[in-house]
DNA sequence: AAGCAATTTGACAGCGTTGTCATTTTGGCA
DNA sequence: TGCCAAAATGACAACGCTGTCAAATTGCTT
């Protein structure tokens, strides 16, 4: 019933250690031993004990994903992605859902860290920019990579640990579409504040505004959240009071947020993309449920996530020499969809 | 920098075996040894290595969970409810996407349940419905909780494994509901059919609509999946050629189904709820950011979920008897939303 | 105070793997 | 052929904890 490299090692007529070279990789097994190790693991259907190799092993056999957001979509992806990489690599994902803000995050945070003697970190944002946790974490000597908005110039100067999302270049195009649209009114409701990538959202949008000389007005934007009330609260300001400021096209933070302005809109009785046109960021499956399918930039979390779990990967184990490279910086490209039109007056 | 259970009995003046007691909640120790320990864990902050007591235990400290939904919110909230009991017993928490259909998922299984010779298991719809799955458990002698489809009577007589929702009760307080709002042209687009909730759903909208002698009209049945593209479909397809059968209201398999009928509704220019009521089926975070909102059937997965855990780590551990009963049957509850109106002639 | 069962504690050997370091084998070259 | 460095393999002791079983302590009872 269980089988152990011991066994293995008996039926291939070597020894453990030999055995345990095979299985994890290791150079210097001559082809011809690795061939009957390798016939004998199959025999048998061998599975390395996890636990066993955590325990007897320099660093463990499991990376975490630590994650502080309420879009399930995202989560979702990010998950699979680092999940199919640790399904290649023989790796067990412990995921670790935290609340950035709460008192007691860095102490459960490191909690998990020791009891599970994790080899290595994903770190999404809003964490992955918290200075706090990556000192903390350098201290510790803990191996991670982290999920980041910037840009392309950015990611050539950085410590090779980071994986770039450029919002600014996708909010620039995102914008720059509206532009050519014919709208020059244009809004945004950004989201959190303390996200790096409302930030470079915003500097994409304000860059592509300028680009085309179109005067920048702040009365124009919405300070909100990465949520749903905060996309119709957002839409419900801007537009109120007949819509003062001839608004006809609102960029949503996300998809959420963009899906809460279309939501506001309804409320308000204004056609979209008639009247107003919106658009999302993201691309969650979310964006192709609204009434009318969002606009919106399409974001592969889940190739992100498995490039950076491949990342950690390569910092963690072996490395081996032939994956040497591994892109760091990706654009989202935009999709259009029909919540954004041409604009009429 | 390394605390280990040496270290901490060293400090308490006892021997390793008595500090694994104390960890372990092992009767048989005098208070006041119990409180010298817990004092020595507090001032070293120890915390015990998952691998090892993996290693050197009967059971592992790591629970799985299985899932085969194609629904973030779903799997969200079941792995936060798993999660959270996870934490207060100090256990780790294995996901485990599947596609219940593909060929090598038992392999898959087995392996993942070798490598981490898990506590236990927590199997949601549908592989939790799946014979062969279960009769492949008990062969291994794996732990395993159920969450199912199924009625009040049913849990009684159910093996003690098993949380039930019972759906029927659901489905039947939702056509109710309708049937009150003068409804008797009520269609429903069905779930996935190998799902047995949708079977459960279906019996639930049955059994109310033969209470209130209304007759049964099978061509207002869509047999379809829970999914987002599954309503848009059979919304489509019911009102299809100017809605011959005079349906006034739509019950949606799930929110997502709900929300694809509404997008449908919508192109086809019905307005919700003044032409068609629409209901959901879940109250996922969805079922708020429709336009109108979706009245639905609150079911609260996470609570759920943790239930299935604590249920589960009551048959894995020391059986501790003062959480004797685990309650078996969650019945989901209406919540009203715009969604659903008076139908009008 | 002695005797005894019940309770509490401890010593020690594993759990299945990998790291270290010693040993054997290989293949190239004189 | 013999020698030697380099490559391949193996023996054995950890890793940090728990299970087993034996020893010590407790608190009754007589």
């Amino acid at each position: 019933m269980k089988v152990t490299i011991n066994d293995v090692a008996k039926l291939a007529g070597v020894s453990m250690k030999t055995v345990s070279r095979v299985i994890n990789k290791e150079p210097s097994v001559r082809k011809k031993t690795y061939d009957q190790v390798m016939q004998a693991v199959k025999e048998l259907n061998y599975q390395p004990n996890i636990a066993a190799r955590n325990l007897a092993g320099t660093s463990s056999f499991a990376i975490g994903l630590v994650y502080d957001n309420p879009n399930a979509y995202y989560v979702i992806d990010m998950q699979n992605g680092v999940l199919s990489r640790c399904r290649d690599e023989g790796y067990e994902l412990v995921i670790h859902p935290c609340e950035s803000n709460s008192e007691n995050m860095a102490e459960e945070f490191v909690t998990m860290i020791k009891r599970s003697r994790l080899a290595g970190l994903v770190l999404t944002p809003p964490l992955s920019e918290q200075q706090a946790i990556i000192d903390m974490l350098d201290e510790l000597g803990i191996h991670y990579v982290r999920l980041l908005s910037g840009r392309a110039q950015e990611a050539e100067s950085s410590a090779n640990n980071c994986i770039f999302v450029d919002d600014y270049a996708a909010a620039y195009e995102i914008t720059e579409h509206l532009i050519q649209l014919g709208h020059n009114k244009i809004a945004f409701v950004l989201g959190d504040e303390e996200h790096k990538s409302t930030a470079e959202r915003l500097a994409g949008y304000r860059d592509a505004l300028k680009a085309h000389d179109i005067k920048q007005d702040d009365t124009l934007l919405y300070h909100g959240t990465y949520s749903f009330e905060s996309g119709v609260k957002g839409a419900k300001a801007l537009l109120a009071d007949g819509n003062p400021n001839q608004i006809t096209a609102i960029l949503g933070g996300n998809d959420e947020v963009a899906a809460g302005a279309l939501f506001a809109a309804r409320l308000m009785n204004i056609e979209i993309p008639g009247q107003l046109s919106i658009s999302g960021f993201e691309d969650s499956p979310f964006s192709r449920q609204t009434w009318p399918k969002l606009t919106t930039a399409h974001q592969a979390n889940n190739i992100i996530s498995e490039h950076a779990a491949r990342l950690l990967f390569s910092k963690t184990r072996g490395h081996r020499k032939n994956d040497k490279e591994v892109s760091h910086v990706f654009t989202p490209s935009m999709v259009v969809r029909e919540s954004t039109g041409r604009v009429t007056q």
